[in-house]
RNA sequence: GGCCCCAUGGUCUAGAGGCCUAGGACACCACUCUUUCAAGGUGGUAACCCGGGUUCGAAUCCCGGUGGGGCCA
């Protein structure tokens, strides 16, 4: 009979979501799925210093967004409540008081002077800094005769042997006791610290696996000396590898965007985002790539946990986005679009121009062809629901010469009466049109996309036309002939005066 | 500084002694497609940190070094 996995991801509310939790808590999820186990959310908010006004709120409400969720927390409750630390000082305080009845901790004295001199005299003989045991032998006279002075309450760790871990990626690693000193569980304002804490809490919350990252390895022993001192039968560890900035540095807000919310800011999706951090130490036996949250839970396993700490790439994770923003239904991508539309004040279904030709799903199909990522695609979106208000700068060098009025007036005097405004139909009346006048299509083509978009960028510029329609092509083509010629009047005189051998020079800046 | 972990191309990784003249993916480069930009297609550059062992045989095992990271202060 195993019992039940119950894992844990236990966060400090001190800010939002940082790529590296998000990790963590995706490996303790997937484990969870994998065996029909329990995941437990817990708030390590003792240190209300650091914490943050409503930050745990946003964490959670952030690690939902990617589809993780858990069985028992401090917002759904559970049997093994509460999930706060900040509401189990008195949980700390049984145990404390356990381990010292037991005569495994002892009470420290010391002033900060004696252990300062102490450190300084250990570091001037070259060595490591460590307790020396001083109150550790104290005898029951000298104790009483302290009274109640300040104290802390320090594990007596055994002076020899050594404290195994046995852990589930890495294997055994062995500490030496001796390396280990008289570690502190318990302040002198009376209360625990970090490794006590952890170790109540993970025992009376029945967790069988704790999954965390690599750098709570050297805090393990410790908690094995303690669940060992307060009697109780230690959980599997699994240190899976810490995630690093390009330089290989420990990641942090100096590396560039490392919160959740920044990518998802960024128009990456969710998905894509767990996708990529499911493949930051794991790797699923086929090789596979693609996998979203279920598919990874199915096939996710310890065993092929990596050791060594990964870079994260923002790259990679834009090409996984890419991916799942052509391999959707256009339906679903648009249904993810309308907020990044709706953010820019864009409404597909209230246009603030005249409405274009093209459905909705329609235009997104097509213009997600060239989209990284939601806020490119709503970018790409938006000249058919918003005027041209702005022609880009490199383009209008280009394309925006001195004959440029002419031609698009008389693009659009012909454009006018056309019966098909299908693509094809359109494709084949530029082709005219050029062979008419004697030049290239890109003469036509070039100038009309900037007109009517914007930008030099973008679908099929037929595809534009036929989705934007004759009552927005039209007026965007003679409002962009007057801009012309209000912006580079001596450039459209030239032009007009017939002199313009050097057409298409640029404008004087 | 002490202890611990780690080490396959720039990055994520496959590899659990012969299947490896080391595979895939991202990135990069070239070509191609083309009305632009992407995407796509094709091809290419690029790695087992170093040194010793063990073995008939090592990317894979052992030891040492180096490098990176973490923990403790």
């Amino acid at each position: 009979m195993t019992p039940t996995v119950r894992v844990r991801y236990a966060p400090s509310p001190t800010g939002s979501v940082h790529v590296g939790n998000a990790h963590t808590a995706l490996f303790n999820y997937l484990f969870s799925r994998r065996h029909g186990g329990r995941l437990v959310y817990r708030l390590e908010d003792t240190d209300k210093s650091r914490e943050v006004a409503g930050a745990a709120e946003t964490q959670m409400a952030q690690l939902r967004l990617l589809g993780i969720d858990w069985d028992e927390g401090p917002d759904v409750g559970g049997p093994y409540g509460p999930y706060r630390q900040s509401e189990r000082a008195d949980r700390y305080q049984e145990a404390l008081a356990q381990v010292e009845a037991a005569g495994r901790a002892y009470r420290c004295y010391c002033s900060a002077e004696r252990l300062a001199a102490m450190r300084a005299e250990q570091a001037a003989r070259g060595r490591p800094p460590r307790y020396d045991g001083h109150c550790r032998g104290l005898s029951a006279a000298e104790r009483a005769a302290h009274g109640g002075e300040p104290h802390v309450l320090r594990l007596a760790v055994p002076a020899t042997g050594d404290t195994v871990v046995a852990d589930e990626i890495r294997g055994e690693v062995r500490f030496q006791h001796s390396e280990l000193d008289d570690f502190v569980i318990r302040k002198s304002d009376g209360t625990p610290l970090y490794n006590f804490g952890v170790v109540v809490d993970d025992h009376e919350m029945a967790i069988t696996h704790v999954i965390r990252g690599d750098e709570h390895l050297a805090n393990t022993p410790k908690q094995l000396l303690l669940y060992d001192a307060l009697g109780w039968a230690p959980p599997r560890f699994a240190h899976i590898p810490m995630l690093l900035a390009a330089d290989r540095s420990k990641l942090s807000k100096r590396h560039g965007a490392t919160a959740l919310v920044e990518f998802l800011d960024e128009g990456i999706l969710p998905e894509a985002l767990v996708n990529y951090l499911g493949l930051l130490g794991f790797s699923p036996p086929d090789g596979r790539e693609m996998l979203e949250l279920d598919e990874l839970a199915r096939v996710f396993d310890l065993a092929r946990v990596q050791r060594s700490a990964a870079v994260y790439d923002p790259k990679k994770l834009q090409w996984l986005n890419t991916r799942y923003l052509k391999a959707w239904p256009a339906a679903d991508v648009a249904q993810r679009v309308r907020p990044v539309l709706a953010a820019r004040g864009l409404d597909p279904d209230a246009p603030s121009d005249a409405a274009p030709a093209v459905a909705f799903v329609d235009a997104v199909e097509t213009v997600r062809e060239r989209a990284h990522t939601l806020r490119e695609l709503a970018e790409g979106l938006s000249f058919l629901y918003a005027p041209v208000t702005a022609y880009d700068p490199a383009g209008v060098q280009k394309q925006f010469g001195p004959e440029a009025p002419e031609r698009l007036r008389a693009l659009a005097g012909s454009l006018e009466g056309l019966p098909d405004w299908s693509h094809d139909a359109l494709e084949a009346h530029y082709s005219e049109l050029a062979a008419q006048w004697g030049v290239g299509r890109g003469a036509l083509i070039h100038p009309t996309r900037l007109a009517v978009t914007g930008t030099t960028v973008g679908p099929s510029l037929f595809w534009c036309l036929a989705a934007l329609g004759p009552d927005l092509v039209l007026p965007r083509l003679r409002a962009a002939a007057d801009w012309i010629e209000r912006e580079q009047p001596a450039e459209a005189a030239r032009a007009k005066a017939g002199g313009a051998a050097d057409a298409g020079q640029q404008a004087p800046t």
